[in-house]
DNA sequence: AAATATTTTTAGACAAGTCTAAAAATATTT
DNA sequence: AAATATTTTTAGACTTGTCTAAAAATATTT
């Protein structure tokens, strides 16, 4: 069954809100999502259950259906892996490679995913740290704190971003705070949360909270 | 100015078709090299003739403008990149890289095809041996001779195709007749034009004068 | 539980890109 | 050069994916 462009992106939007919550999506929620009209939505979700790619039911929500969810899986990996191949074949920044995955995700050729899989080294984890599905649409899970949730003296190494906007991105570059980078909290301030931390045992940078909160450790 | 997928689709054809002549391309040229009916031929020559990508006369046909050229060159740029990546990186067979390549060419960033062909180390030629536009949209000529034209005792080395298609690549691929490959003549037959021929100093061939008239040699 | 607010759907419109069938223009044959 | 054939365009229709505005359903407040 031929899967369009647009209909691969309503299953994107609606495997990323579920993954917030059990309960249906609600059309206003794929439409601000998405940045469309509810409208728009409406008349997409009608279409995609009837290609039982998700359950709806009238005023009710979207659930995704198995098949939809693996078709949704797919399409994450494919983005997780051209990202993968952008910033350490090409050497984009990370905060370069989204637009562009989102591009290439919709091409649809098995054998080109596994083949671009098997040249990256079949990576299990994207330049933000997260989880990668294999063929089967199987994905690691990351083992990981919020830094916010952390305290004095705690340390480890970023593993993961919850933030994927390109000014977040930029911003961490800037304090050199890169995947994999070694965090050690040195004080944390009662007053508004904000961290002092020491990036790989040598810069100091006071971080807000709400950027710690968007951090994911491994202790 | 925005170019659609299928605005870009025209103006490949209308190139591949120019090559062949100077003369203004035909609404039924265009039709039959895609597949189209020559009602959607009319209706898009004359968008792709207001965005100035073409000069069109009604009833005369339509040549590419300078603009144009430039956009349809750095598709095929964009296309052969693709095709040495799929072939070299991702080690898929001469015949499969067209079908790809032909949706990979379509996204457009400028970066993207830049870092591409750096990674590749800025390559002259595809798998075809046809040769990719730089950055400028300059291409080397090939030199090369038909093999068809040649004689008995002649040799030297296949550069390139003529034809692209799957069931003629996939023919060369089984007489083990690949890109580079050294070929000598050893007897042309009168009768029907068909050549004895060794290839790579090895494996003797008989090839028909359909086949010789499609691979491009370097004496 | 009635009134009000919000969400969702319906109805109708529009743009892009395609098609078929008919009309118009151009080219070829006799 | 008239008749015939071919090519090209026009006219009108269809599909996909989107929108706005209005109606209907659901949820919230008082």
């Amino acid at each position: 069954m031929r899967i369009s462009q647009s209909e691969e992106n309503y299953l994107k939007a609606i495997y990323k809100l579920s993954e917030k919550t059990d309960k249906p999506i609600s059309t206003n929620q794929i439409a601000k999502e998405m940045m469309m009209a509810a409208a728009s939505v409406t008349d997409m979700v009608k279409k995609l259950s009837e290609k039982k790619l998700i359950h709806y039911t009238k005023y009710k929500g979207a659930i995704l259906t198995d098949t939809g969810e693996a078709k949704a899986t797919d399409l994450i990996r494919k983005h997780r892996l051209w990202e993968v191949f952008l910033l350490e074949k090409l050497s984009f920044a990370w905060d370069e490679v989204h637009d562009l995955a989102e591009e290439l995700e919709h091409i649809n050729s098995d054998q080109l995913t596994n083949r671009l899989d098997a040249f990256l080294g079949y990576p299990k984890f994207d330049p933000h740290g997260d989880p990668i599905p294999d063929a089967q649409g199987n994905m690691q899970r990351r083992d990981q704190s919020i830094l916010a949730t952390l305290n004095n003296g705690d340390k480890g190494h970023l593993v993961g971003v919850q933030e994927h906007s390109k000014s977040f991105l930029q911003y961490l570059g800037q304090i050199s705070l890169t995947l994999g980078a070694h965090i050690e909290i040195i004080e944390k301030y009662e007053y508004d949360q904000s961290l002092k931390i020491i990036i790989n045992k040598d810069k100091e940078s006071i971080i807000s909270n709400k950027v710690s909160q968007n951090l994911f450790i491994k202790l």
